[in-house]
DNA sequence: AGCGCCTACCGCCAGC
DNA sequence: AGGCTGGCGGTAGGCG
């Protein structure tokens, strides 16, 4: 643990948690490298760097949420690698270690054994993953399950992760929600939901309303919200390409959307968040 | 800020 | 009878 504790509470735990189902082998299974004020120093570390390279040399895997990709880069345990980092240190990152090679894409980067992540929330896609990978994908739902994801909000409220509310007991609809995530900009319409769900329209609004406690029209807009949510985290791109890319009409959409979700504008979100 | 069009939602009901 | 399905249409509210 290398950084100071509020920062990546969220990852953390679900990092705990990969950690506690991983199989247990001899030395050290994976190794992850949190990031966080901390980092700084603890690369300038000489001795805890020498550390984590022999660590990295004999590790399964070995992992990085947001900044901590730094440390591994110290150790040159992302030497050739592909590797992400979180985008505000993106440019300082490709500058200091050449040997790495940093994308931009906003979630996690796999590059064989190591496992990178750009910012805290994929910090804990990047553990899910991780998760899923030893013990499959029932395993990786059930833990998303019992995790709750809290992100403030300004007015110190907290919100609930779509993805993870809408998981209901069964799971019914739990591959018509990743259908969803995956086509967020083409025609999920009721109509076209019914359809990929095998239903006639009306039969579908009720069984989903049945399970998740909400109507599909909601639910739509709600994942749509959290995919932006992300985006202006975890990406510069302008507001207008994150609304088109998530499936808002217009960018005027999107903002009404988020008024009545979370009620900040996009932009007073990204501005109170992403630094 | 306002407005017209469109769609999602849901009560109702007939049929299986 | 009781439950489920799915078409119809009125309405509220979202979208452009």
């Amino acid at each position: 643990v290398t950084q100071d504790a509020g920062i990546v509470t969220a990852s953390a735990g679900v990092s705990l948690a990969a950690v506690a189902l991983s199989p247990i082998g001899s030395g050290v299974d994976t190794l992850m490298s949190a990031g966080g004020p901390g980092v700084e120093a603890a690369s300038a570390d000489a001795s805890l760097v020498g550390w984590v390279r022999r660590r990295a040399g004999d590790a399964r895997r070995v992992a990085s949420v947001c900044t901590g990709a730094f440390l591994l880069a110290a150790s040159g345990a992302l030497d050739g690698k592909r590797a992400a980092t979180h985008w505000s240190v993106c440019a300082e990152f490709a500058k200091r270690f050449p040997a790495v090679r940093v994308e931009f894409d906003p979630i996690f980067v796999r590059d064989g054994s190591v496992w990178t992540s750009a910012g805290v929330t994929s910090g804990i896609d990047l553990a899910l993953a991780l998760v899923e990978e030893d013990l499959g994908r029932a395993a990786a739902l059930a833990v998303a399950r019992y995790l709750v994801v809290f992100l403030k909000r300004p007015g110190g409220q907290a919100q609930f992760s779509a993805t993870l509310s809408l998981q209901a007991a069964d799971d019914k609809f739990g591959a018509l929600h990743d259908w969803i995530n995956q086509h967020l900009a083409e025609d999920i319409s009721l109509p076209a939901l019914a359809r990929q769900a095998g239903m006639s329209e009306r039969s579908f609004s009720r069984h989903y309303a049945d399970a998740t406690g909400m109507t599909p029209g909601r639910a739509v807009e709600q994942l749509r919200v959290e995919a932006a949510r992300r985006l202006l985290l975890e990406s510069r791109l302008p507001v207008k390409r994150i609304s088109q890319r998530c499936g808002f009409g217009s960018e005027e959409t999107m903002r009404r959307s988020f008024a009545r979700l979370l009620d900040v504008t996009p932009q007073d979100y990204r501005a109170r968040f992403s630094s």
